[in-house]
DNA sequence: TAATTATCGGTAACCGGTTACAGATAGTTT
DNA sequence: AAACTATCTGTAACCGGTTACCGATAATTA
């Protein structure tokens, strides 16, 4: 591949004046500038990558962290982190930390050896104090770390609380709650918001929340234990729709027609729901939305333009469709 | 953060002595190496790996360009690829090309002035021109497009075959197939490998052969358009699980069920199948060692070892579930 | 004892960009 | 005509690694 150098001497200028052209910065003659393009243009050249990076300190290049790309939560995400920042010039390194904060560190020291400009993570497991150290922009989505650090989530709590109004406004007397991991702050926030609406009611029973750990197969066990356990039951409110699914399955499992019998609502949006049968009703995230406020806040950070807040908090909705 | 001649003058030595314990390369005393190690312990050094990537011309990074993370179909693919590059010693940019060409070019364009040393792609579209110019391994991966290229896929048309005798040993007579887009390979082989199967049946018709996009809104359109047309179909073999579900939807509407009235069978094995209720009959592709052979073929390549063969060809294997 | 060889470590050029600084030219002002 | 300024271009150092090549020392051999 053709060098500056090479582009220099095709034009019959120097180095410095080939840069000029390339970043539109400090004086160049017209004259000069045309033959400089020309060259550009004959020797299809373009700048190396690495070598600017090794300069600038910086690779227009970003990190995304995430516990797993094949939980279906995440893809949406990604893409939307992708395409903004691939628009504004950036390109995303993908990792898969499973949750792990050893593998997460690892892939960090790794991204910072590579000179990325700052990384979205979505981890519960990593400190405040790591990412601070990190000396790059950082932004946190989905999970909250601190908030100090930027942060791009929904308003869990209020989801969990229309999740579950919504359930009783159906006619639903006796509700039950699937959380998530006792780790993970926004599991928390949706069993406090399911904890306001139900803990005034009559019926309402500690052991009416259950863990789940956000994935079908063990929804679908622990959902059909209660149901054994407590017949009672007519809705359910799982913390996310893998879940959600997870205890149609038991639901069916145990006998039960949906939304007949048993109404059953997820929280996330994600696109499984619309392939489930009965389609699932659920609190819908802007997914899209948060992965490029996260790349769009991280992109400023970046270029140490202030940003307005460092919590952004979307609203969610409430998708009416068949398990309710 | 330290740089070599940091940890040399910390150390008492001059970079290249760094440099030989760093890489393991060339003569170092041992006492040498000991004051060299610690000094790199002290000052916490790490190799910039940017400017290694500028002399080396090399990265250890490939890029990954998919059409779109967020059909279900790829997570699978694109995390088994990342996890075999990272322990490799590789890291992964991720490029949604969206099926578009250009939009693929130019990520590749990035790609090669960020000097990633080899990509994998998931195209129809690019062509063969286009990738031997890029001085830089690559490695296709679901869809085919030139027997030169390293190419990693199953075999379609048996699992085309395998679905579609499938639904005949279970009794179904009049089978239809919802093909995929006309320019993917595997679709027209999926849709061969039904054609051989149900040619010779005297009850077969051209129109029992529709079009799908792949996706599940317009399966679900076309299959209902198709129930209409031909009521007495009882077996249907999707090109794809995303399609697959779409029929079981469009069964549904019809008021069929399934699979007591009709048999839905899909082709991938993505885990939407496992999340559908009636869960899907599908052919299961072996998607994470697929991914796992591409990352690591691609490594292969990279390092100038040579490959075994350029075209590897995996089984799939027919998982019954309940929707026939 | 002298010559040879294995081992060890340093200097400096290189990868391909960016940019501070300085020098040259042309146009303007006094 | 001299001085000054605006515009333009080039030289060379720098980013942080790697490595060819050379010189020095110590151990081995004749």
């Amino acid at each position: 591949m053709a060098s500056i150098r090479d582009v220099a001497k095709y034009a019959s200028v120097s180095v410095a004046t080939v840069s000029r052209v390339l970043n539109d910065k400090g004086y160049v003659g017209a004259e000069t500038r045309k033959k400089v393009e020309a060259a550009i243009a004959d020797l299809n050249y373009r700048p190396n990558e690495v070598a600017r990076s090794l300069f600038k300190k910086q690779s227009k290049t970003i990190g995304l962290i995430l516990p797993d790309i094949m939980n279906p939560f995440f893809p949406e995400l990604a893409r939307a982190i992708e395409d903004t920042a691939s628009k504004l010039g950036y390109t995303v390194i993908l990792c898969n930390s499973d949750e792990d904060e050893e593998k997460a560190q690892r892939y960090i020291d790794v991204l910072l050896q590579k000179y990325v400009d700052g990384i979205i993570i979505s981890s519960n497991t990593i400190l405040e104090k790591t990412i601070r150290e990190l000396n790059i922009p950082v932004v946190c989505i989905d999970r909250e770390i601190s908030k100090e650090i930027p942060t791009i989530v929904v308003d869990n709590k209020k989801g969990a609380r229309m999740a579950t109004r919504f359930l009783k406004e159906k006619g639903r007397r006796k509700i039950a709650h699937i959380r998530g991991p006792m780790d993970i702050v926004n599991a928390n926030e949706r069993c406090e918001g399911y904890r306001e609406v139900v803990s005034g009611e009559q019926w309402f029973k500690e052991s009416y929340i259950v863990n789940g750990n956000y994935r079908m197969e063990t929804a679908t066990e622990v959902v059909l234990e209660l149901l054994r356990q407590h017949p009672e039951i007519d809705g359910i409110f799982a913390a996310n729709d893998t879940m959600a699914i997870g205890a149609i399955k038991a639901a069916y499992q145990h006998g039960l027609k949906v939304p007949e019998e048993i109404s059953i609502i997820g929280f996330d949006g994600i696109a499984l729901g619309k392939a489930s049968i009965p389609e699932l009703t659920t609190i819908e995230q802007p997914l899209y939305k948060l992965g490029q406020t996260a790349a769009k806040v991280l992109i400023k950070l970046i270029k140490g333009q202030d940003i307005e807040k460092t919590f952004y908090q979307f609203n969610v909705q409430l998708v009416e469709r068949d398990s309710t």
